[in-house]
DNA sequence: ATCGTCAATCGACGATAATCGATGAACAAG
DNA sequence: CTTGTTCATCGATTATCGTCGATTGACGAT
């Protein structure tokens, strides 16, 4: 049986694209296809700055951006070797892998 | 850019495994190999009936598990067609891939 | 027709999460 | 040092979600 850390850490992955926003956020600095400020991000999304902040943390968390401070902003990136998580936590979570921990 | 309506598909997609409840529901199915009736899950996990029948019916609503009443008991069964549904949404997310619906 | 079993639904409660506006902290420019 | 910019954090509000116990509805057996 998966145990309750592992459930945990897999819905967690799951949870960090479980909002509109966020999924909005990604495909916005996926298209730009270079790293972003947080205020160019606000100026294309339809939500305030201190929302942009919070959910770009979350993401990062989750370690589907990476974050880099320049200065006084800060810059976002897609991180790219993520696409595997999702692929590898299904395969977990049905039983033919050993659960995989990390992004 | 990705439509609203686009997002919040994407987002429910993922949302349905962002709880670890559901997690452990869908390992546990997935690892007996066979359909089981609501009862049967009941017993193995450590949450009451309405939760697992609450539960099992989101996973259903997102495809991940089928269900087929017979009698008075609904069998539930793994949808092994839907492991694509992660790895096709992150490409579309990423721009890698025109938006796919459906599962 | 009645009774017992099984699962879905209902109503309520507490916890989590999304959003906003305002405040604060770090930094650059003058 | 002061001012302006940029982002993170705080506080509050609202909405959503997970869980439970109780009820209801469907079905089979007697």
């Amino acid at each position: 049986m998966l145990s309750d850390d592992d459930a945990r850490m897999y819905a967690g992955w799951f949870k960090a694209l479980a909002d509109p926003t966020r999924v909005r956020l990604l495909h916005l600095l996926a298209g730009e296809g270079r790293a972003m400020s947080v205020g160019e991000v606000v100026e294309r999304a339809e939500v305030g700055q201190s929302t942009v902040s919070h959910h770009l943390k979350i993401l990062a968390e989750a370690r589907f951006v990476l974050a880099e401070r320049q200065g006084t902003s800060t810059l976002y990136t897609v991180n790219r070797t993520c696409q595997s998580v999702f692929p590898r936590a299904v395969r977990a979570i049905l039983g033919e892998e050993e659960p995989a921990d990390g992004c």
